[in-house]
DNA sequence: CATGAATGAGTGTTCATTCAT
DNA sequence: GATGAATGAACACTCATTCAT
């Protein structure tokens, strides 16, 4: 968990008081703790069977500390969800403005998704796990995550552009385009971390065939 | 549920007799009307969020008439599971063996498999909620019971055949192409479902969405 | 299980019609059986861990037909301990008139009742589960019973004889030493069954180690 | 139950730092709360019909913490009988090594043993029904605790040591001989528990009527 | 009469959440 | 603020008993 999108949740841009900012510094340390353990134990038990215990001896925490810094479990849950697509997003903005086309800026999207989530494999099997779930009353608030949306959008957009500019096809609306996409970059992101250490494909060689895929499909040209 | 495939189970060959056969057929309704209420419940709620209480309430039996026909909670799972895969299978098989080439064959198994789930929308929340799920171990069985591997399988094999008459491009094995496939399919009927009523594509439209999308892929050509 | 105590039940003594006997027999025919499945389960699990099911199976019945015969499980359970009571009672008072002297009743007593036992080790079992039982407030009626009673009064009155004969000292009640003889007893047969297959002790050597610990003590003499 | 020994549970002979003590203090409080009850309840009802939600209740706890405390109710009966036996032996070998003859050590042991059970009659019941329960598959472990076997044990040398000074007869092994007299004994406490107020024997006067009947048996001599 | 499917109260156990220290 | 013991609602599952066939 980037410590960075924790201090941001607080748009504390107000002068500095030192003695105020130490307290949140350390209050946000400890947050960053939680989900991190939080990210660890849900990654591998899932929603359910991960308890609140076993995130709070994963943080090195007791329970009640937990309590102090999240509602509930649900919160915890969704912060977790939140702040990882935040860091995301935040990297996908970064990197994506530098591309001159679209197509680049798909090329660049697929590239960095994925090495993020070389980075965060515990967090993809929560991502995984999230997506297509309505079911849930209580963690189908997640749909309305306004980073989940955000982050939907900047591929909406990213598939717009890429329209605009004659690189996709316009018979298709950009939503189903986009989904499209992100659907082909699960699979293969699925599938490489199922087969472990054995595929070990690079980066480069699986962003090219995601993309291969996705731009030029299965057909025989 | 599909009582038939219920009925199937049993491979009852033997002579009919009429009494045998009343008895029999009567627990085969009972386990049917779980089924379906099971069927209806975990696509509500979830696995985890949906109590056998629930199912028994709405299958319209008391809690332990359901133990007298599923020995837990997981069997009942499990059960509902493959019988709705087995259907699949069986209307799958059956409608791509009147297709002569493999473009038909998948053409057919698109248009059937979105059929089978516009008539099975609650089996289609189950089955988008375990592919992808590795954690929660007792369910985890799922991955090997039978007819999901031949699901599977059978996708492959129609991909592998397309690969040989020259349809589908060789440059990538037939199980990543397969497994495309599938989440291209997944990502529309999602999406469908979600929009509800208003959305309403018939199915032969969407069909082709999925073909042209999977074969073609989304670049201007 | 005995039929004869069986039929006893009924005192039916009345003139046999013919048609009325023949349907009686029946009935004490099969509740035997059950009784003798019921023996044979409660001396393999208990009373709690057996089930009306394991019964009914065991004897070959259906579970309906177990409640036509015995009104629930506790009446089962009871009739199973009176019948057998009521059995070695009969063989006791039987065998015991042929003696003379007190000392000799005693003897007789030992040797039947370890050579009933030895017929009936299932009962032995559950003899021994329910001498001491107050708990368990159902089957705590058992104390009431009143062959349990008899069969208790009829050591008592061994015992008051013998002090009539001056063979049982007479410094303590009957009813105390009574107890005593059947707890020394017990506990012979109890490690008997319990060494199982390579004690194998007669009945005879058995009787008078009884006898001799019960008469002359553990002293040196 | 003692706390004692509960206590001793845990051989803290490291040096007392006392914020550690305090917290283990409280904890075998409550844990000695829970036995106490559970005992009580036991001892009323017997192990099945015993429930947790009783035993909670008698403890004055909710049922939540009385897990917190033992894993499951099969471990709190498993601690209570161990416990007890383990005070009953402490008291056993304490008193005895005071004595000098054989024979005075057997009058020791029947006399603290009365007088413990006299202080612990609830616990009686429960050591009553534990004897002679061979089936009952879990429970069954009960014959394996090694207090039990200890206790087992400490009967059977003091009955060998006897012999060994001539004051109990060598024709027979010290394990049947120990068995017998524990048999009179508990048939006898037994019968004075159940009479309850009336008797109200002493103890020495039970005492030696034990142990008059254990060396010299009912004859009259 | 015999049957055994159906019932649902009751049990052991877990775990999110609270709150006194 | 931090702690973790205490709580009790909730769940999966069992089994004695009933009753329609």
């Amino acid at each position: 968990m980037n410590v960075n999108s924790l201090i941001e949740d607080k748009f504390i841009m107000e002068k500095p008081r030192q003695s105020l900012n130490r307290r949140e510094r350390d209050r946000l340390l400890r947050q960053a703790d939680i989900l991190r353990a939080a990210e660890h134990v849900f990654a591998l038990k899932g929603y359910h069977e991960a308890t609140m215990q076993d995130i709070a001896k994963e943080a090195q925490y007791a329970i009640g500390t937990v309590y102090l810094y999240f509602k509930d479990k649900d919160a915890l849950y969704l912060s977790l969800v939140e702040h990882k697509y935040r860091d995301l997003l935040a990297i996908l903005k970064e990197e994506t403005v530098k591309a001159k086309t679209a197509k680049e800026k798909i090329e660049i999207f697929i590239y960095e998704t994925l090495s993020f989530f070389e980075r965060n494999q515990n967090f993809f099997r929560i991502f995984v796990s999230e997506r297509n779930k309505n079911q849930e009353i209580k963690v189908g608030k997640l749909r309305k995550l306004s980073v989940v949306i955000q982050h939907k959008e900047f591929v909406v957009e990213l598939i717009k552009s890429a329209q605009e500019q004659q690189i996709i096809r316009s018979d298709f609306s950009a939503k189903q385009i986009a989904d499209i996409l992100i659907s082909i970059f699960m699979s293969v992101v699925f599938n490489w971390f199922k087969e472990g250490s054995k595929g070990i494909k690079n980066l480069s060689s699986m962003s090219s065939f995601i993309l291969d895929m996705f731009l030029n499909g299965a057909a025989v040209k």
